[in-house]
DNA sequence: TTGCATGTTCCGGA
DNA sequence: GTCCGGAACATGCA
């Protein structure tokens, strides 16, 4: 599930239920999944503190809680739930946030990812690692001065998250397909027109995107395709290819994203 | 049983 | 230093 979209509307649904209220015990079902800190730690940094308004940079949700800050990581199949109560938790529900009235529960079934305290900005940075700016906010200045210091492929370069920070391997794909681009071409090959059209196709992505939360799954969006196996492009109709490129199974059309 | 899955990190090699 | 591919991580599903 989760890249930057996804994130963003996790950081609503926390916004929404647990912004300025205080924390009355912490969870912890999963200890494999804190990482920085011991359980116990954990439950004495936050129990009693409130939540601040929640922050996201990339594909990190960042809740601040009294002096210190709670990350999220939601890995490839980390989601939040919210409850009324204790009832019918989920077994890969791996923390639960409790509080008057209900509970925030993480949830992560691979267990990629996961939930870190940070004490501060220098140990929160230490712990996501430099994150260029966010995918959401990114200017075209910025993203063309990004692209002009890189080489490799253009795919590699919207996934690296020290570079944008917020895609993964569907918006890229997403990206790519709207703006014509094979995903394997290198970034030196694509003339500034073709750079502009990539930096138009991923605003275009994201905010019409947004209000869902995720990617949509509409007929014209290559994303609802790829799952199929017979997949064909909403565009042209052309059998969709699939290959790996930059270590992730790419979805694309042959026709339309020549090299 | 095998392969694959929207994530990151680490390693060796070019 | 840069970039790439592959493997690893953990779990479930087709």
């Amino acid at each position: 599930m989760p890249e930057l979209l996804d994130v963003e509307g996790f950081r609503r649904f926390a916004e929404r239920h647990v912004a300025g209220r205080a924390i009355r015990s912490v969870h912890v079902l999963d200890r494999e999944l804190v990482r920085n800190r011991s359980a116990r730690s954990l439950q004495s940094a936050l129990a009693g503190q409130r939540f601040g308004t929640a922050r996201r940079h990339g594909k990190w949700l960042i809740l601040p809680a009294g002096e210190a800050e709670l990350l999220m990581h939601f890995g490839m199949t980390g989601a939040l739930a919210w409850a009324p109560n204790d009832a019918d938790r989920h077994r890969h529900d791996r923390l639960v946030v409790v509080f008057d009235g209900g509970e925030l529960r993480y949830n992560n079934m691979r267990r990629f990812g996961g939930v870190w305290l940070a004490r501060d900005a220098d140990e929160r940075e230490l712990v996501t690692g430099s994150l260029g700016p966010d995918a959401a906010t990114l200017g075209p200045e910025k993203f063309a001065a990004l692209l002009d210091a890189r080489r490799g492929g253009i795919k590699a370069a919207l996934m690296d998250q020290h570079l944008i920070a917020g895609l993964g391997n569907l918006m890229s794909d997403e990206i790519l397909w709207r703006a014509r681009v094979h995903p394997e071409a290198s970034v030196g090959s694509l003339t500034p027109h073709r750079r502009q059209k990539i930096y138009h196709e991923l605003r275009a992505v994201i905010g019409e995107s947004s209000r869902y939360g995720r990617v949509p799954h509409g007929r014209r969006w290559l994303t609802r395709m790829r799952d199929d196996r017979d997949a064909s492009c909403p565009r042209c109709g052309s059998r969709l290819s699939r290959t790996r490129v930059a270590g992730r199974t790419a979805c694309w059309c042959p026709r339309c994203q020549r090299r």
